[in-house]
DNA sequence: GTCTATAAGCAGATAGAC
DNA sequence: GTCTATCTGCTTATAGAC
């Protein structure tokens, strides 16, 4: 049998790209179809589930991305400063330093929420709590590091928001670089 | 001729309500038709423009109570502490603590955001500018004033973000009561 | 594994009666 | 001003050839 064209990594990826842009109920099967080069019949090939699954199946993967980018650096070894710093760097470009959104946020919308919003939930808790163990290893007392953790994914998110509403990476450039030493303070 | 069964600003009160929950794709005709009460035919009455028209109605009304019940008084009397509590009071009310979204953001997503993103980039813009008054007024020099105030409504759209993905109001009752003081120090 | 063709249903939108 | 009935096109999804 013939090898795929491009490989379900591939697929993934750009189905990924294409959530980001539209959210879940723009990104109809003509236009994940045109972001993948795929036939809408061949996505099904993929991903029998439809639509759904294809949502699904990127929510996973940015999950894994999150887990091995951020989660995993933030649990590792380095000072507090230095594990917050090297997530800064994942974001700045994983989020293409403001240009793309958050499907943590986008998939939390509307008829998408209540398909999504349960792993969304967790994921977010996840986040925060990477980010709280760092702060309690730099000293903060678990609740203030809770808080601040909190505090931390706000601003990003807001960040994410205001530069989408302004069309301007500055809001999120700005917020990330100031985010490790106001966690710290 | 009969008056009609409910008020235009009802009509437009409850497509607010619609959208908000929904986002713009999500917010479908049938869906709209159900939050006014009125069959599809009768929304056309009020709103030959369709849904577009409809959403855009809604994104004027947002602004208006946006200018009424923030931007004036921002610019009103009081000292600066005052009036950033005025405007924390309105949009703890207006948001529902956290429960209800942001149109200002929800509208500037997917295909949406071709149609409302001037609109609301300018709307955001506004706000921006009537909080960094504020702190011009409290002797902040005016560049830290900007910053500050685009601190702000990132927390602000951040705090609805992370309370939306959490389904809880602490996010942003937490984010709001601390805002005023952390703008002024 | 990819395609063309097509089904079934819902979306936005309109006509015209009352 | 509101309705029922209807239209057109797009959406998701499938069948079946290659």
């Amino acid at each position: 049998m013939p090898a795929p064209v491009i490989s379900r990594e591939e697929v993934i990826e750009r189905l990924t790209r294409a959530f980001r842009e539209s959210g879940y109920q723009s990104a109809s099967l003509a236009r994940l179809s045109e972001a993948t080069g795929l036939g809408k019949a061949s996505l099904y090939h993929y991903f029998p589930g439809g639509k759904e699954q294809m949502a699904e199946t990127v929510l996973d993967h940015v999950n894994d991305w999150l887990k091995d980018n951020v989660l995993l650096p933030l649990a590792g070894a380095g000072t507090p400063m230095e594990r917050l710093n090297r997530m800064i760097l994942e974001l700045n470009d994983f989020y293409q330093k403001g240009r793309c959104s958050c499907l943590l946020d986008l998939l939390a919308i509307g008829d998408a929420a209540v398909v999504f919003g349960k792993s969304i939930k967790a994921s977010i808790q996840a986040w925060e709590s990477a980010i709280a163990g760092v702060l309690v290893d730099a000293g903060l007392d678990e609740a203030e590091s809770r808080l601040r953790a909190e505090d931390a994914l706000i601003a990003i998110q807001g960040a994410l928001v205001v530069a989408r509403a302004k069309n301007s990476t500055d809001p999120f450039t700005r917020t990330l670089s100031a985010l490790p030493a106001r966690l710290l303070s």
